[in-house]
DNA sequence: GTCGATGTTATCAA
DNA sequence: TTTGATAACATCGA
């Protein structure tokens, strides 16, 4: 569910939101989600304050006034949620960060695939979790993100979902960007020519520009810190369509599995080379 | 009741 | 090093 235009919505969201905001109490039903101690994770979160917040990738990390920082990944059914009175922590709901004015930070996530993770370092880029990550798809340039796919092996829409290739991109945005730029997805990356890799960087710059103007995509169950829906899953046109005319040549939009996730495609329009 | 599918990534084997 | 298969988990729908 979360890809890079949903996790930089809710980056957004908690710039607007909890930015200064001083953390109270902590509530952790413990999980696998959190991967820090939980006396630790108190300890250093009790008392300070949110300084900033920004995105790595689907990554969220916030910046805390001891110079520590919270990293936190929705996985795939994550989510945060900002309420501004207290309430009961509901079924799975795993963390809550309650602040001094009663408002709070929650984080629920049905399948607990995400993850919580104190980082004690001011070299928060140097972390395992993110130091192995590519580029982040909206700033390569599109020579370097040419070069950078040419020499790769595997089918184009895996080495897209390689995080360690480019940062953000997931099942649904590979998809979109695919089809944009006319590219079958079990293409092998390295028979695209230059001038279509440059077109699918375009495609993935434009697509994913306006998924974040959109408040990113709904489908299924993601919703901002407020609990509203994005509504980019209206502008989708490949994923989840199948059986439905494409909308450039009216083909039967077909699905097929790919890496086990589902893909679809436009049969006409992205050929094989 | 059972099976298969669902946006994530870590991990392991080839 | 790179790539692909599998598992972690809970829910929904056929």
């Amino acid at each position: 569910m979360p890809e890079l235009p949903e996790v930089e919505t809710i980056v957004r969201g908690l710039r607007e939101i909890v930015l200064g905001k001083k953390i109270k109490v902590v509530k952790i039903v413990p999980s696998r989600v959190l991967q820090s101690s939980i006396s630790s994770f108190k300890r250093n979160l009790i008392g300070k304050k949110i300084k900033g917040a920004k995105r790595r990738g689907k990554n969220i990390i916030l910046k805390l006034s001891s110079g520590n920082f919270l990293l936190v990944h929705l996985g795939m059914t994550g989510h945060l949620f900002f309420l501004d009175k207290p309430a009961p922590l509901g079924k799975h709901d795993h963390i809550d960060l309650i602040f001094s004015d009663n408002s709070s930070l929650r984080y629920n996530d049905i399948r607990k695939f995400g993850k919580f993770k104190l980082v004690k370092s001011s070299s928060i880029e140097k972390v395992e979790d993110l130091k192995s990550l590519g580029s982040e798809p909206l700033e390569i340039s599109k020579d370097n993100f040419a070069r950078l796919l040419q020499r790769r092996r595997g089918r184009i829409k895996s080495t897209l979902l390689n995080q360690k290739v480019v940062a953000g991109i997931g099942n649904i945005y590979a998809d979109e960007v695919l089809f944009e730029a006319k590219i079958y997805p079990e293409e092998k990356a390295f028979n695209i020519c230059s001038d279509r890799l440059k077109k699918l960087h375009q495609a993935i710059g434009k697509i994913l520009k306006e998924a974040i103007k959109a408040g990113g995509s709904s489908v299924d169950n993601y919703l901002d810190l407020e609990g509203k829906k994005g509504f980019f899953q209206f502008h989708h046109k490949i994923y989840g369509k199948k059986g439905e005319p494409c909308p450039r040549c009216r083909t039967k939009i077909k699905k097929m599995v790919l890496n086990q996730r589902s893909s679809y495609f436009c049969p006409n329009c992205q050929k094989k080379l």
